[in-house]
DNA sequence: GTTGCATTTAGCGAATACCCTAATTAGTTT
DNA sequence: AAACTAATTAGGGTATTCGCTAAATGCAAC
């Protein structure tokens, strides 16, 4: 939990989970849309996969980074449980 | 919005924070839940107030920090951008 | 196996973060 | 004003983070 805060603190990093919204990426894809080295952007994809915000998968001779949502639900809840977001009110509904 | 995910990013402020949702408390009574230095909480409460997290008001001799909720919901709404907004179908964590 | 492409690891300097103690500011009371 | 309390700022040591370039690894095709 607390490498997850840690890996969302950082911009470029909040961008490429932005970016991963959309879909998996390649990590040469990904390095493509900053202006910074590939070793660069693969060090703050190591911090995005220790906190679990991202998985990754083989596909060929690239590497696929995808969006692990549940690691995003869990800094929502704790944020939640914050703000009163979801309950102490009456405000419920399910869908 | 940067510093905002960076003063999530730390132990102690996250403590903090859960600390002052249920109510306003002084500096020092802070200070006092900590096995730290007051200076060093002190800047913790920086960080926060910078991010906007808390606000303060002066209390004769003492300073009253209080939670802004306004700043929590702004990081809340980055975050269900990211994850689609309370698509909820099932809720299955542990923590 | 060697060449070539995609990606990561290694190593390093600069900047930032964190924690401490000592000194200082601000407000209250006498 | 001086003494007392609450809280902050100043200064410094160490750890961590961030960016880079160069070298290494993994896979695929020849």
């Amino acid at each position: 939990m607390n490498s997850l805060f840690k890996a969302l603190s950082h911009p470029v990093r909040r961008r490429i989970i932005a970016m991963l919204r959309k879909g998996p990426l390649a990590s040469g894809d990904i390095a493509a849309a900053f202006d910074m080295s590939w070793p660069t952007i693969t060090g703050h994809l190591n911090a995005l996969k220790e906190a679990e915000l991202v998985s990754t998968e083989r596909d060929g001779q690239s590497i696929r980074y995808r969006l692990e949502i549940s690691a995003v639900e869990e800094a929502l809840a704790f944020l939640m449980d914050l703000s009163g977001t979801g309950e102490t009110k009456e405000e419920d509904h399910h869908d």
